[in-house]
RNA sequence: GCCAAUGUAGCUCAGGGGUAGAGCACUUCCUUGGUAAGGAAGAGGUCGCGGGUUCAAAUCCCGCCAUCGGCUCCA
């Protein structure tokens, strides 16, 4: 009786969950098994699992004390299995449809999955992905079951060396025997890592998105395969809504709104990557380069000016023309002297010069100089973006040189500006990344350790500070410096890179830079670069599209127009304009022979915050009918007191 | 730079070997209206640029440019 006991706990395994519950289950028990046994909802819900952190699929037997989490839907460990088991289905429907395309890899990304694949013989276009859909969802209504199998190296090269997987047995070849492992479904066999769901079943919905080219690893010297790009979903509805969202993001597109609202253009005859920047959008930069510069001055900044190009020796100086001179625009040449300029491709060295035109001392510092420099480099032709990636652009940048002591100090004062500004513009949801330097690649770096370990220390302690949860990333950084970076994300979920604050150990090196420190030696500084919008022309963008059009009412090309009920108050209208401009107000008359039904429609599509609706009543009683955009009537007011309030709601967004 | 696609009116787009069409916007006229589209008329385009084929090219072919989706790169 005794020994039964301890044979049967010895066939027992404890499972602990993520909220601390421990229960036991038969050794070899599978997640999926876990899950039937807490609710049939969940075994239906269930698309992945982890054991001891480890990935693992449904169908895989633990056999020892585990801890586990179960993933859904909603977790990304969910969607990813999802969308990795629908990468094998693309697969699978490709073999089927196109006999003898070889494949490459197939992972799950951010939104869905992709395939690159040699088509071989096989063309694929566009018009081929609804064929392509058909086939997967017919294989997926097979409901085949993804197995996993464990595989030897030499059993996996000739099983895909059989079949004339090249890529594949490239890839076989550098892992290590012992850790390999396959999944087939049907016909499909892959080499994968997994984990996958149990079966194709669940695969409800296929959206074929779209082809690219894509080099074999990477590397461009090797062949161009053809990627596909899918996503897939376990409802159908998730699909549709999945392309409504997709529809809102091409609405919110910056260079369709940019257009719209008469911002920017660009000109073929000016040059692709070299934007235009109209009376409206000059405006805007102009707007927020004056809020800058204004809490710059408060944090002790100084303004400075540097010219458009800059002698090569500067940049041999500094290192960059080594780095990049080749696959940068070329020099300039002098007519007369044959001296040779490159346009200025960052503003660091220029800055370093000013700081090396005085000897400095220590009481200087940190000596923090800001500049809006505009800055061209060259960007491959096919990489070119909207506003996002130019060849000509203008930075928020500043320098801040400082005793290594002051790191930590500065990177706070820097954040402080940082976040006002987010605050500012309601950019909420954004993320931050710290970049560390990989220790076990310390050559790679220029820099002594203590130094490295002094500003890493320094951005990490920052951060702690400061509440904000930063991403660590070991080999991230720079090769001069460790960095801090902060990302941004849109309304419906796409991640901007904004604002940076880097540390520079290898420009006051270069540059020889020294001041006299309290012990009347010479001393290096260290350099912080940083820019809180990172240029102005991929803020402008990130604003756009994170705000679909509709600014910040301090930002807002216009903030409000002026709608005469007919053309009888036309005269009362440009009266009101003319009051309001005393308040700084940007305001415009809608003086056309329409009805006021269609000036509030064509003026709420123009995103203008505030509608102010003029007639006989308000011109009798010099008021001003108020409707907010977005929001409908407000009731009528005073002018005097309609401006006194906006600039009220003006000054309550941008003041600390 | 590489692969794929696209380029027709200010915008969104249809058409397609026999020298162009819609809706919106614009102009003029009628209407003078109270919170998301009043009516009528008119004007507007070498169909991205250059070459070729053809009796004839916006349409077919080639090249270039730009844009778009990726790849690669990003101080």
């Amino acid at each position: 009786m005794w020994h039964n006991q301890i044979k049967q706990i010895k066939l027992m395994i404890n499972i602990t969950f993520p909220n601390g519950d421990v229960k036991q289950f038969e050794k070899g028990i599978t997640p999926l098994k876990i899950a039937e046994s807490l609710s049939s909802q969940l075994a239906r819900d269930v698309l992945a699992a982890s054991v001891n952190e480890e990935e693992w699929d449904l169908t895989r037997p633990i056999t020892e004390d585990s801890t586990i989490k179960l993933f859904k839907w909603d977790d990304p460990e969910g969607k990813h299995a999802f969308w990795h088991s629908s990468a094998h289905l693309l697969a699978e429907a490709l073999q089927e449809l196109y006999p003898g395309v070889k494949f490459g890899i197939g992972p799950a990304i951010e939104n869905g999955f992709y395939y690159d694949i040699d088509p071989g013989e096989h063309v694929i276009t566009a018009a081929e992905f609804p064929k392509i859909e058909k086939k997967m969802l017919e294989l997926a209504q097979r409901k085949e079951e993804i197995k996993r199998a464990d595989i030897s190296k030499d059993d996996a090269l000739k099983l895909f060396g059989d079949r004339g997987e090249e890529y594949k047995c490239e890839l076989i070849s550098e892992l290590e025997d012992g850790h390999i492992t396959t999944y087939t479904q049907g016909s499909f066999t892959d080499l994968c890592r997994g984990p996958h769901i149990p079966n194709t079943a669940p695969i409800k919905a296929v959206k074929i998105t779209s082809l690219a080219g894509a080099y074999w690893r990477g590397d461009e010297k090797r062949n161009q395969l053809v990627r596909v790009y899918g996503i897939t979903f376990p409802k159908k509805k998730m699909l549709d809504e999945y392309l409504v969202l997709m529809e809102e993001a091409k609405k919110r597109d910056h260079r369709k709104l940019g257009k719209e609202m008469e911002l920017f253009a660009f000109s073929q005859n000016v040059g692709a990557g070299l934007p235009l920047w109209l009376p409206k959008g000059a405006a805007l930069r102009d707007r927020l380069e004056q809020f800058l510069r204004k809490i710059q001055k408060k944090y002790g900044y100084q303004q400075v000016i540097t010219p458009h190009i800059g002698n090569k020796m500067l940049y041999v100086t500094s290192g960059h023309y080594a780095k990049y001179g080749k696959d940068s625009f070329q020099p300039i040449h002098t007519p007369e002297e044959g001296e040779e300029y490159l346009l200025k491709p960052m503003n660091c060295p220029h800055h370093c010069e000013i700081f090396r035109a005085y000897p400095r001392s220590y009481r200087e510092l940190p000596l923090r100089l800001a500049e809006f420099g505009t800055v061209y480099r060259y960007e491959q032709s096919g990489e070119l973006h909207g506003l996002t990636r130019v060849r000509g652009f203008t930075q928020d940048d500043a320098h801040i040189f400082c005793a290594p002591d002051q790191i930590k100090d500065e990177f706070l004062k820097v954040m402080d500006i940082i976040f006002f500004i987010f605050k500012a513009l309601k950019f909420e949801n954004f993320e931050a990344q710290i970049s560390l330097r990989d220790p076990k690649n310390k050559e790679k770096y220029i820099g002594s350790d203590e130094n490295w370990h002094l500003a890493e220390t320094a951005i990490i302690e920052a951060c702690e500070e400061k509440g904000l949860k930063a991403r660590k990333e070991l080999g991230e950084a720079a090769f001069y410096g460790p960095k801090l970076d902060f990302m941004v994300k849109d309304a419906i979920g796409r991640r901007w890179q904004l604002g940076t604050i880097q540390v520079d150990y290898n420009l006051p090196e270069r540059f020889q830079l020294e001041y006299t420190g309290s012990d009347n030696q010479k001393h290096r500084p260290v350099m912080i670069h940083r820019a809180p919008f990172g240029s102005m022309e991929r803020f402008v963008a990130v604003l756009l599209e994170h705000t679909a059009g509709r600014f910040p009412l301090w930002l807002a090309p216009e903030q409000a127009v002026i709608l005469p009920i007919s053309e009888k108050f036309n005269d009362y209208a440009y009266e009101v304009k003319r009051e309001l401009e005393k308040s700084d107000i940007r305001v415009e008359v809608d003086d056309r022979n329409e009805k006021i039904g269609k000036k509030i429609r064509d003026n709420e599509l123009k995103r203008i915050p505030y509608m102010l609706i003029v007639g006989e009543k308000e011109a009798e009683n010099g008021e001003i009918s108020v409707r907010k955009q977005g929001e409908g009537d407000k009731g009528s007011m005073k002018i005097t007191t309609f401006a006194e309030n906006l600039n009220a709601e003006i000054k309550a967004m941008t003041n600390e």
